[in-house]
DNA sequence: CCTTGTTGCGCACACTGTACGCACAGCCGT
DNA sequence: ACGGCTGTGCGTACAGTGTGCGCAACAAGG
């Protein structure tokens, strides 16, 4: 008899099968699965878990998604979808390229986990909202007289340097996480043994004693500055 | 009685602890680690097979690394440290810095599983290897009259591209190489499910339609080009 | 009514990372 | 020669994982 919660004592008096809610469904699965994930991390997502949120056994999952892996490339479309693409109204392509890549390392940053994720997800451009994105960001490239084809090789080189900065900035974040402190505190706090550790490389260690500004608005200002050379770097195919 | 291989007979027969090699050490788990990750990728990699490979109980490794993670770690800063870095006698800073990301990105796609984990590895470039490594970078680019912070920053700036691109082009190998077919076959058998996904997007399904070069010098190609582009970006900043 | 297909779920299996504590090896001072 | 100490390997164990299998409940359609 290891009935848990109510012993359940017949069929007679256990409860009918709840049917208020369409139940479970893939969007459903998905949207839990995100929920989970920002709260909780990568290492926080098991199937049991989602289960146990969904009021629904570990295994039921399995009626809507193949497997995990089938999740996780639903989960990373469902993120790609939430970047902004502007239009070109009003905007040079550079002014649209550059919100739709800072909208985009806001995207990532927002849902650090993606970072451990990416690497593992392939075909993920086959998404709806994947390819929607890169539909949308190819007519900025060509609203600024890129090729079709060198706008497809700029939008790659875009997106990489965008998806570079922000493997390394949230595998900085969820260590970060992890620690429970602030990231100034973080900082102050490690400074000591870089200085130590930079000893022997003389560039690096003149990095490490010279203070830089706050360190969240660094990585922003680094971001930036990478972002305009790639974009300097493109427009100087432009004739 | 589970005695497996050989009942042990008695104390008096049960062979001596081999001393003959320096039976653990770091260094040997990480180099066996890394072999096991080549060769059978990332979900391979448990503490236990790990062990077995080095005739060591899952457990014995605990003792020369804290955890899984830390372990993880260190094979990171082993695989930064193939990355090869140019001299800059006779070559141009350009040319310089276009050898070690070409070399950069070799080594990450010779190690494609390290896509998956470079998204967790937080403070990665507290590694010897890392270090050394930036080091060298930044001569690079000091020898092309950067100053010491924007060298810093155009260092960042390349690396997050290479790591962008490479983390893309990993996850694709990855998959590829679980299909067990050729990258031509793969694409090739993929294309006419690419070209009905694309319908509803006119510029991707351009793209999808045109018939493009073998796709493994299609890859090859587009780093470069986005490579150019960064470069030629950097560029301008030196008057 | 019976059939047929779909969905949720309990169970089970093989496997994971790793805490704990014992057994032993080599080294030390006596 | 001897007793302790420290560092290393390992057996056992625990809690947790992804997921295959087969049953039970339902819906639709004949």
């Amino acid at each position: 008899m290891p009935a848990e919660e109510q012993p359940a004592l017949s069929v007679w008096t256990r409860p009918q099968r709840r049917r208020e809610q369409p139940a479970l469904s893939r969007a459903q699965i998905v949207a839990e699965a995100l929920r989970l994930l920002d709260t909780d991390g990568i290492e926080a997502l098991s199937m049991r878990k989602l289960g146990a949120r969904l009021d629904a056994g570990a295994t039921s999952l399995y009626r809507h998604v193949a497997n995990k892996d089938e999740l996780l490339e639903l989960v990373v479309d469902e993120v790609y979808g939430q970047i902004e693409v502007p239009d070109t109204w009003g905007r040079t392509w550079r002014q649209a390229v550059t919100a739709c890549a800072e909208s985009a390392r806001a995207v990532l940053l927002r849902h650090p986990w993606i970072a451990s994720v990416l690497g593992q997800v392939g075909l993920a451009y086959l998404g709806p909202n994947v390819m929607r994105l890169n539909e949308r960001m190819l007519t900025l490239f060509e609203a600024g007289k890129f090729s079709p084809a060198e706008a497809d090789r700029a939008l790659t080189t875009v997106m990489a340097y965008v998806i570079g900065t922000a493997t390394t900035e949230a595998a900085w974040l969820t260590t970060l996480s992890r620690s429970g402190r602030s990231e100034q505190e973080w900082v102050d706090g490690l400074r000591p043994a870089l200085i130590e550790a930079t000893k022997p490389y003389p560039r690096l260690h003149a990095l490490a004693t010279a203070d830089g500004e706050e360190p969240g608005k660094s990585r922003g200002d680094g971001f930036r500055y990478g972002l305009e050379r790639v974009l300097d770097g493109l427009e100087t195919r432009l004739g």
